[in-house]
RNA sequence: GGCUGGGUGGCAGAGUGGUUAUGCAGCGGAUUGCAAAUCCGUGGACGCCGGUUCGAUUCCGACCCCAGCCUCCA
């Protein structure tokens, strides 16, 4: 096998960038905390799957072979109540709600993880491993039925967060009715009240807490040890700290190599949470904006940096997404590596900007040089040299799950709800255009001034006019 | 209070011990009937105070400020 490239990543764990060194050479096992399927996805969610999505494509890129597993957690006391209030069958909702995230997702470009393992059939293993625990003596059963991870007894634990137990307890709220040992412990089996969904388990009847699931989930799709483990912003404590208790204690061997997580993102500002209610669903921004330019405006930051979703923060995205399809428009693309790279070497500076952590800003600042040859290349009127560049331009943008779009698509496509008829467009536009020929301008300028008000931008140019949405 | 990360030009956002980030916006020029787009050129920055250094936005220390986690949340 050739050698791989050398990717340098932030690893949470120990707070710096480190080689990424897989475990089997040129394979990496990656899995990521997904979604608790109770709601629509909102931004949020959309930043932890496109950052992953980017991630691994990247990975594949570079020839890395990528077993991508992402859960779904589709058993969980959220869901419970929700179906409740909504009085239907848990898996209907939880069924409803995976068809919407998956719709989702392919809107955004986020191609599907390899495995997506769900919580409610892997209900074996999570009894296994609790199990397991119970035998090593981790885990206890409580006199109220439930069953508890004995954190004292990890002598790990804190250290992916750098948390002090004893800072932990005193911080700690008061247990209102605990059958804990210690306030610290967390629940791996929770027993069913009356009419409650539930597995039967030597413990008595129930369902598994939150952490236990990741912990079975990862190790049997990936094995005890694997690469990867990513996730949102809000999930090293203390989720990630208790799968690293549970797993480690269970099988004594390192859980994960490196721990990536996203950033967070920000609302006008503000932290957007569920308490605030300030979120804002997927599919509600993708009523008004092109899916693209939301996922643009999610890698035109780097992964780690918090991000803060506002009006302006689109609009911004929007225009850089124009630069590169008014670049591409009305060009035949071709590759052609060869004539690229007598002009430049924007791959390479692409790949060392990708390596140095997933730097997807200096990335596409790559790609904004790339579209500056490009248009120089038309201006030149080297047609073959500028069909090449776009080449090149689209085949690295594919690599961020961007500008596969038609030109036209993006630039003409519906930005306002409510707007003109392309066919109005095409008449008026001929109409302007024998008012020049007549060299009537004044009726020209009226007709261009019009369609602006309308938000139709309209450019001359020696073959012709063409149109787009401001 | 503890733990992380951060404070960069009008805005967004990378990076670096001494040389242009990039995009949007601005300014000048080319092009255009005029525009738009594009190209060429250009102004403008590194929170505050010390230290290390020939030289710091970049390293070290103090300080101020911001965000995330410590509570359901990706």
């Amino acid at each position: 096998m050739t050698s791989l490239p050398q990717l340098s990543v932030y690893n949470t764990l120990s707070r710096k960038k480190e080689p990424l060194t897989p475990l089997e050479a040129g394979k990496i096992k990656m899995y990521v905390c997904g979604v608790t399927v109770y709601d629509l996805c909102h931004l949020g969610h959309a930043r932890v799957m496109v950052v992953f999505d980017m991630i691994t494509r990247y990975l594949r890129e570079r020839g890395y072979e990528v077993t991508y597993v992402r859960n779904i957690t589709d058993i969980d006391d959220k869901i419970l109540k929700r179906a409740d209030e909504n009085g239907e069958e848990i898996s209907q909702l939880t069924e409803r709600m995976i068809t919407a995230m998956h719709e989702d997702e392919a809107r955004l470009g986020v191609l599907r993880p390899d495995i997506e393992p769900r919580a409610t059939a892997h209900i074996e293993d999570i009894l296994n491993l609790i199990k397991t625990l119970e035998d090593k003596g981790y885990a206890y059963a409580a006199e109220n039925g439930d069953v508890y991870y004995r954190v004292r007894k990890f002598e790990g634990y804190g250290q992916l967060t750098n948390r002090k137990l004893d800072e932990l307890q005193a911080g700690s709220r008061v247990e209102v009715d605990s059958f804990k040992e210690d306030p610290l412990d967390f629940v791996l089996w929770k027993a069913a009240k009356p009419g409650e969904a539930s597995w039967p388990s030597p413990w008595g009847d129930g369902r598994p807490g939150w952490h236990i699931e990741c912990s079975a989930m990862s190790t049997c799709c990936l094995g005890n040890t694997f690469d990867i483990h990513g996730g949102g912003p809000d999930l090293p404590f203390p989720h990630h700290e208790n799968e690293i208790a549970q797993s480690e204690a269970a099988t004594g061997q390192k859980y994960v190599n490196t721990w990536m997580h996203a950033g967070a993102v920000r609302v006008d500002e503000e932290k957007m949470s569920k308490s605030l209610g300030n979120f804002f669903t997927i599919r509600e921004i993708l009523e008004a904006h092109d899916p693209e330019v939301v996922r643009y405006l999610l890698l035109s930051s780097h992964y780690r940096s918090a991000i803060n979703y506002a009006d302006t923060a689109l609009k911004d995205a929007r225009k850089s997404l124009e630069r590169f399809y008014t670049a591409l428009d009305g060009i035949e693309t071709v590759v052609y590596p060869q004539r690229v790279n007598e002009q430049g070497q924007w791959r390479q500076d692409f790949y060392a900007a990708m390596d140095d952590d997933f730097n997807t800003p200096e990335a596409l600042a790559v790609l904004f040089d790339l579209t500056r040859a490009v248009n120089r290349a038309r201006e030149g009127e080297d047609t073959q040299l500028a069909a090449a560049l776009a080449g090149e331009l689209q085949e690295l943008g594919a690599i961020l799950g961007l500008l596969q779009q038609e030109p036209k698509d993006f630039l003409q496509g519906q930005t306002e709800a409510a707007s003109i008829n392309p066919d109005v467009i095409e008449t008026l536009i001929e109409k302007r255009l024998m008012a020049k020929q007549e060299r009537n301008f004044a009726e020209a300028d009226r007709i261009r001034d019009d369609l602006a008000a309308q938000g139709i931008i309209l450019k001359d140019s020696k073959d012709g006019t063409t149109w787009t949405r401001a």
